[in-house]
DNA sequence: CTGAAAGCGCTAACAC
DNA sequence: GTGTTAGCGCTTTCAG
């Protein structure tokens, strides 16, 4: 004969038990079973007992819709990145993703593939399910998205970017600062004919901001870019090798050049290495992110290196440390490498 | 004076407005309005234009925990991913937002850090939800977290690894055949005193799939690994670099490598080009995954290219697709590069 | 084409 | 300690 559960299964697949499923089968009130589940209040050892039986025999899941409808407080915490390529925004969502599930979070995620629209549309739809709280990229974001997080009545964390007015908790670094430090080492290193080479400005704010940070202090010493290549691509190896060969095509005469990050700056690298540009005598490359491929390497890289995992547990764990609105600046740390 | 809005945030923060307070600003019933949202029935466009100025009006964001719950049917999916600092992760994951985001549908993810157990918990912690499907790394899970897969009523998809028993829907590639594959390349090219490099075994199923058949070809051949070095840690190019360095100290007369993956390869490469050990003359060297960096290198890494995006889309695409319980191969691609 | 009413499964007062 | 009773905000018959 068919167990319990098999029976409802067969009548109506797809179903399964309830918390008064529960509640019959223990002989005792749904309202019991919940404090039970919930460990809240008290009850007797031989009701948890019984209940906790039925719990198993069933194979009972509690419905969170319905306990979330009911309490009005999901766990849920949206994240809403502009990408999965770019390996920052992993390393971003693995520490947010830590910090969230030992405080009982459950992240939802969206990508937004740095448009700004699919972002509104993303953060919308988190918010449709009333999450905890909400973490999101940067703090460049339409303005209808920033109304809907400021009046979303949830705590916001807006992550790896401080040069701007945030929201909420904002946690990160300054990119403006990160650029000028590049462009500090490279004058430092007397380099003086220098070019950039960068991946979709336009949508990548962050790496915006790092140029103007680059190219503000050249300016401050008289100087300004040389050349630049500026592709109209996500970055990547493949992408940064190309876009050097073009970029020194056009302008063979540069001493050093600036990368918009360390995937580009790698595909720079390996043109050289291929090309027998002598790096740093011929040319010095720099990049941004501080990638193990770029520290690691017998000619480690130029570059910058950002705490994006800790960004991402500092920022969940603010996101419900009840304290106020704050900017956490993480810092990063330059690496001079051997590429300059 | 203050909007009907401001009225309601001052009164009760974090509230935000209802349907029912729409159907009263529009001057409808609850029903028409849901009607209208949904787009579903007919409603008249007068009728239809004071709804949407109601809902613009108000802010109104549709809660969709009522509406799951009503309606018994949430846009969530659940994915259960091993970690998120192995590229192969958020590739796959990049690829089955993708397809989830096209139909609607909104992933929930969750990290078990290769711990059988917290998948365990975490399958359980989506199934709360009553998600649409659920998409999860592998073949391999514990009786229980099997269990819940089964018994769930949603369906599930079971992504990068075929070589096993699945519950659904299966996508992926033979980690066996990959094994295989790297092990003949090795014994075509001459090489015979082969060692192993990689990273926790008992966790990682499909790392250890792979060696499984690695070995089984060389034993097929007469022959045998010579020696292994495994480390009890995720895998990365230090570790690689490091592990690579004891294994030859302890069997200086290898001529060939197999690694876990590419991190640890590229970190094997890059020990060789420090010590001046010749690739491949002197040792080859070989992966998996077939990352950019391995292919675009100067010297491209011998590595098997996996179509990790693809899976997850393709994975994601299938969960909804109403087909049958199915294994679909994807294969892999050999690349032999310049280290063999 | 629109409204009324009955839940979805659970939690939270409030009684007992 | 435990049971009863209202809802949470929405969808969905079923009338009108």
């Amino acid at each position: 004969m068919p167990s319990i559960i098999q029976k409802r299964r067969s009548a109506k697949p797809g179903t399964s038990s309830t918390l008064s499923d529960v509640a019959r089968l223990a002989g005792v009130s749904e309202s019991t079973v919940s404090r039970v589940l919930r460990q809240k209040g008290f009850s007797s050892l031989k009701v948890r007992q019984r209940v906790r039986e039925a719990v198993e025999h069933l194979g009972y899941v509690p419905n969170r819709v319905a306990g979330t409808l009911a309490s009005s407080g999901s766990n849920l915490v949206g994240v809403v990145i502009p990408s999965l390529s770019n390996i920052v925004f992993p390393d971003l969502l693995g520490g947010a993703s830590l910090a969230l599930d030992r405080a009982g979070f459950q992240p939802v995620i969206g990508v937004s593939d740095y448009d700004p629209l699919r972002e509104e549309t993303l953060v919308a739809a988190m918010l449709a399910w009333r999450p905890a709280g909400l973490i999101v990229a940067g703090l460049d974001h339409t303005a209808r998205t920033k109304a809907m997080l400021r009046g979303a009545g949830v705590r916001v964390a807006e992550l790896l970017d401080i040069d701007g007015e945030g929201i909420d908790i904002v946690v990160g670094f300054s990119n403006l600062s990160a650029g000028r430090a590049s462009a500090e080492l490279f004058l430092a290193r007397g380099y003086r004919r220098i070019g950039y080479v960068g991946h979709y400005l336009g949508l990548d704010h962050r790496a915006a901001r790092r140029l103007r940070g680059f190219t503000e202090i050249l300016t401050h010493s008289g100087l300004a870019l040389r050349a630049s290549e500026v592709i109209a691509e996500p970055s990547s190896i493949g992408a940064g090798k190309e876009a050097l060969a073009r970029l020194l095509a056009a302008a063979p005469d540069l001493d050093a050049v600036y990368f918009s990050n360390d995937d580009m700056a790698v595909g720079g690298l390996f043109h050289c290495l291929q090309q027998g540009i002598e790096i740093p005598s011929r040319l010095a490359i720099m990049g941004y992110n501080g990638l193990d491929i770029a520290r690691l390497a017998p000619q480690p890289l130029a570059t910058i290196l950002t705490p994006r995992r800790r960004v991402g547990q500092l920022g969940a764990e603010l996101l419900f440390a009840g304290g106020p609105k704050q900017v956490v600046d993480l810092g990063f740390e330059l690496i001079e490498g051997a590429t300059v």
